[in-house]
DNA sequence: TGAGTCATGTAACCTGTTACATGATTTG
DNA sequence: CAAATCATGTAACAGGTTACATGACTCA
């Protein structure tokens, strides 16, 4: 039930339409949640139906502005204080990270290599919105986290990648933790 | 198709039931792919059917133990080498950071807290693991990137504290109040 | 006027969760 | 012999993805 959620802040930020909506779940929410228009267009109206959401505005082609009602409000703030978020993890590209021993040296490197890329190029994306970034009150802090994040996986991956090229089987020095603040 | 890998892999490290693989999943997987036992029954059965697994044992209370085939492995390092993961994150515990704003400053500290702990509880128990673990060949890797992501969440979150705690909005939140009870 | 974008929708399918259901074996 | 655990399954439902479908408006 969290695809409500976010379209219920989303509009409590500023009202928007549907297209909208989808564009700012594939703009900033994408690597927390991602929905597209074809499950969020049911939900705006199943939204609108229990009262949580009302039209503000109809424009050309059809386009509905939406914003979240009271009702909405005292919903999200229900969802943010008193319901315990999900906390089952579901990463494939982490899966795989149990298995690497089902390939060779070589090609465990190669796989940490092209992830470490991945990576790389996130954080450096992230790095430029965080530049550019942040009006409402704790704007900035979603964007923060995505760069510890990645920083911490780029860490991580050098460290993998040493490991598996010096392919040793016993113990092994711990990742480097990097000093706080 | 991640569940059927999980499966294939696990059963690769070496033979076990259906049961004995509900409790690997929930043990070691949990945090990186979650599926319960009325998922992963089903699912051995069309494995079996496709020729990726085989029954290799039987035992009492009709214990059945497979074990991957070859066209099983094969598929194994086809998923491993040859497929994209999924980019798609789904952590409604983050998305909530995206929507601070709409709390009071205490409100969001205390949720900020609670996640908190829970980051910090999950660490120790993580930390416990990799101090006893880590037989296959590159077995370590998978619990330093739990500990790297904990150790990084909690970093960012008594950042985010500090940033709650000081940091005046710029915009008042549309509070509502809520109801009693 | 044709291409691109804006804008909304439905339907089929796949995956995952919760609940229901059953029986065998072990252990105190 | 009762309770706990081992062991496997099905069904209903909820949520998410892909494909199909349509039309309005803008701009070159």
């Amino acid at each position: 039930m969290s695809l409500r959620h976010g379209l219920l802040g989303l509009l409590a930020g500023r009202p928007m339409s549907g297209y909208e909506l989808t564009a700012a779940f594939d703009r900033s929410l994408r690597y927390v949640w991602s929905a597209g228009h074809s499950q969020i267009y049911p939900e705006l109206n199943r939204l609108l139906n229990e009262g949580l959401i009302e039209q503000v505005d109809e424009g050309a082609r059809g386009r509905r502005t939406y914003a979240t009602t009271e009702a909405g409000i005292r919903e999200m703030r229900h969802w943010l204080l008193e319901m315990e978020p999900t906390r089952t993890g579901r990463n494939d590209a982490h899966l795989r990270f149990f298995f690497l021993w089902m390939l060779s040296r070589t090609e465990a490197e190669e796989l940490l290599q092209v992830e470490r890329e991945f990576h790389e190029a996130d954080l450096q994306e992230y790095m430029a919105i965080a530049a550019s970034d942040g009006d409402p009150p704790w704007g900035q802090l979603p964007i923060e986290l995505g760069i510890s994040y990645k920083e911490a996986m780029i860490r991580w991956l050098d460290w993998a990648i040493k490991e598996v090229r010096s392919n040793h089987r016993k113990k092994r020095p711990r990742v480097v933790p990097q000093k706080a603040g």
